[in-house]
DNA sequence: TCAATCCGTATC
DNA sequence: ATACGGATTGAC
């Protein structure tokens, strides 16, 4: 009975004497705040953001105080804190904001999304007292951005701390993470923080020595996922002790704390990197461009290639365009030529060596005679394969809802992966044929084979398991695949392009919007056109991609794909969502759910471990009520105690 | 009439 | 998960 004499004594504050916690629980009913009474020891620790520890159904679970006042609207008795864990605030208020933002857009709850944002402490570091540096002045960035008609304007609106949101279409050959740098330089000068995202460790150590160039020593921190937990906190603590201004990282930086944020920066944003594989499943694009709507300060989503969803930016208005002069893409851009005339490389670059184009053979020829490398991007394993035109190679889609087709057997009905309508007789809408041919798995041993095609040259790979982050600017043959390519001092003297099956027969809905993001982020490796510079892409020229690639024009690719998700209701001119568990569960869910009029549901489909997957779609006006139901229809399922859960993803990253 | 038990629901 | 309250049951 210690013990309890003990909590007995306990007082509340004198001041706001009420906690408002949130507590970390899995259980979608339970998304709300609670109450607790602080008591008068922890007055001076209970500040809001701090981690805490309380007892909620008997239990001891951990949360974040969010916010400290002075009545509880709850009519029973309040519970104490059990533990202030610490008085570091790790938690932002402009952080919660967005937390409970992107929760409702995912239905997701809060908890979370927080478990996401915060990273676990590290008690040791937390006690280090991180030194200072004397912060010299933040250099002037130089133009950089003078190659873009409305770059310096918009370095300009920066340093004065105005809210502009650009989309920008980076040069072929650009120092993208220089010109990041300067934007973020620009922020710092006008007195505000910056948070920006790329995709993975290669791109955040460019992004990193850039910013130490531009901002000088102490003036950013770098978030890698691959840090270990103590660096991590330790990183993570410098920008929420607001030591730092600038903040980059990999997709788990978006939600970086930052002292008066002014400049929200997403580079490559159609790279699959950035959705997050942790419920609520939140996309950094989507995360960072809410935060910048809710802190009302500039944001900039840059790339070699343009998004539907960075389009739809621009063409609400939401955005502005920076680009460069056609005149200026001409001096930067390589000379980039299609080879059609042999669509069986396309099919099958397994063959690659016995069937490489004559153009593509005396480009890269050339090239290494000049004495600079040769870059040949290939396929990566593994995709799902779904079915094309035998004759035409447009992908198969269900007449019914759009989505893609795929054949169980080799000689049955293609069935759709979306709504599981079988299809047959199903033609193609472009030249009316027919039969229908499934994908082939890209080759893994073009390196060994390029080998013996170029002799006495030297082979260099980089894929997955061995990632190369730059090559010297002499003659050798480098094989990567899309992601990996190494950079080349002073760039490659050709670009050869067999990737192209994926555009041809992947069933994803963006694989066309992929290509041409692979397409572009390789070309853009390349020496300039006057300086030598090559692209051979082994695709008929006639394809809407490779018009875009010969011409550097991304925008009107973005544009045509965007007007062509509108016209299929595809996403972002559509919202969907999935709900994907076992038959029964998924069923109650969609009974449960007061889903918004208009509500399309597709399927069931089945999906992994014997389960099913519904597809829903709404009206982009229609999003945040299908998200908001579906929420709700976990809360009700959970307060019901249901013994399995169902995942909900909005948006998501696959909708095959 | 009251205590023991069961079930559903809230959990601060 | 667990604790609580209201409903239900059964014994006096």
């Amino acid at each position: 009975m210690v013990a309890k004499s003990v909590r007995a004594e306990r007082e509340p504050a004198e001041r706001l004497p009420v906690a408002r916690v949130c507590v970390d629980l899995q259980l979608p009913h339970l998304d709300r705040p609670f109450d607790y009474l602080v008591a008068g020891a922890d007055d001076e620790a209970a500040q809001p953001g701090v981690r805490v520890k309380v007892r909620f159904a008997g239990q001891l679970v951990s949360g974040f105080l969010l916010e400290r006042v002075e009545f509880s609207e709850h009519q029973g008795k309040l519970a104490f804190l059990e533990k202030v864990v610490s008085a570091e605030r790790v938690l932002d208020p402009e952080v919660v904001r967005l937390a409970r933002a992107v929760a409702d857009r995912y239905a997701g709850s809060l908890a979370d999304v927080l478990r996401l944002a915060v990273p676990p402490r590290h008690a040791r570091v937390e006690a280090q007292a991180l030194a200072a540096v004397d912060p010299e002045p933040v250099p002037s960035p130089a133009g950089g951005w003078d190659s873009y008609a409305a770059g310096p304007a918009y370095l300009k609106a920066l340093e004065e701390g105005r809210p502009a949101r650009a989309v920008w279409s980076a040069l072929p050959g650009e120092d993208w993470p220089a010109r990041i740098a300067e934007a973020a330089a620009a922020t710092v000068k006008g007195g505000r923080g910056v948070v920006i995202v790329v995709a993975d460790a290669r791109d955040l150590d460019r992004v990193d020595r850039a910013l130490a160039a531009a901002l000088g020593p102490g003036r950013h921190v770098a978030l890698n996922a691959a840090l270990g937990p103590a660096e991590r906190y330790r990183r993570f603590l410098a920008a929420s002790r607001h030591q730092v201004p600038v903040v980059a990282g990999t997709r788990a930086a978006m939600w970086a704390p930052a002292a008066d944020l002014g400049l929200v920066v997403i580079w490559d944003d159609g790279d699959d990197l950035h959705s997050e594989p942790r419920s609520p499943y939140p996309h950094a694009r989507d995360v960072l461009l809410t935060r910048s709507r809710l802190a009302d300060c500039a944001a900039l989503v840059g790339g070699f290639a343009r998004t539907g969803e960075a389009q739809l930016l621009l063409e609400t208005g939401w955005a502005r365009e920076i680009v460069a002069d056609r005149a200026v893409l001409r001096r930067r851009q390589p000379a980039i030529s299609p080879t059609g005339d042999d669509p069986q490389l396309a099919r099958d670059p397994g063959a690659v060596t016995a069937r490489l184009p004559s153009l593509a053979w005396l480009t890269a020829k050339q090239a290494l005679q000049e004495g600079h490398p040769v870059l040949v991007q290939v396929p990566r394993r593994g995709y799902l394969p779904s079915v094309a035109c035998a004759e035409c190679r447009t992908p198969a889609r269900c007449p019914h809802c759009s989505g893609p087709l795929g054949l169980q057997g080799a000689h049955d009905v293609p069935i759709c992966h979306w709504c599981g309508r079988g299809s047959a007789a199903y033609a193609c809408p472009n030249c009316g044929e027919r039969r229908l041919r499934a994908s082939v798995i890209g080759a893994r041993r073009t390196a060994e084979e390029l080998g013996r095609a170029f002799a006495g040259v030297p082979i260099r790979t980089s894929g997955r398991d061995e990632i190369l982050d730059t090559v010297p600017g002499e003659p050798a043959i480098v094989v990567a695949t899309p992601g990996a390519e190494p950079v080349a001092e002073g760039g490659y003297g050709a670009v050869l392009l067999l990737d192209t099956w994926a555009l041809l027969s992947r069933a994803d809905l963006r694989a066309a919007e992929e290509t041409m993001r692979r397409w572009l982020n390789a070309s853009a490796l390349a020496r300039p056109g006057g300086q030598g510079g090559r692209v051979i892409v082994v695709a008929d020229g006639s394809l809407a991609p490779v018009q875009a690639l010969l011409r550097w024009d991304p925008g009107w690719f973005a544009a045509r794909e965007l007007a062509e998700r509108r016209e299929l209701g595809f996403p972002p001119a559509a919202r969907m969502a999935s709900v994907t568990g076992p038959a029964p569960a998924v069923a109650e869910l969609l009974t449960i759910a007061d889903l918004p009029d208009g509500t399309e549901q597709l399927g069931p489909v089945p999906a992994r471990d014997d389960q099913e997957r519904m597809l829903l779609r709404v009206s982009r006006s229609g999003a945040a009520g299908l998200a908001h139901a579906l929420h709700v229809a976990a809360g009700v399922r959970s307060a019901r105690k249901a013994a399995v859960a169902v995942r909900i993803q909005v948006d998501p990253a696959e909708l095959f």
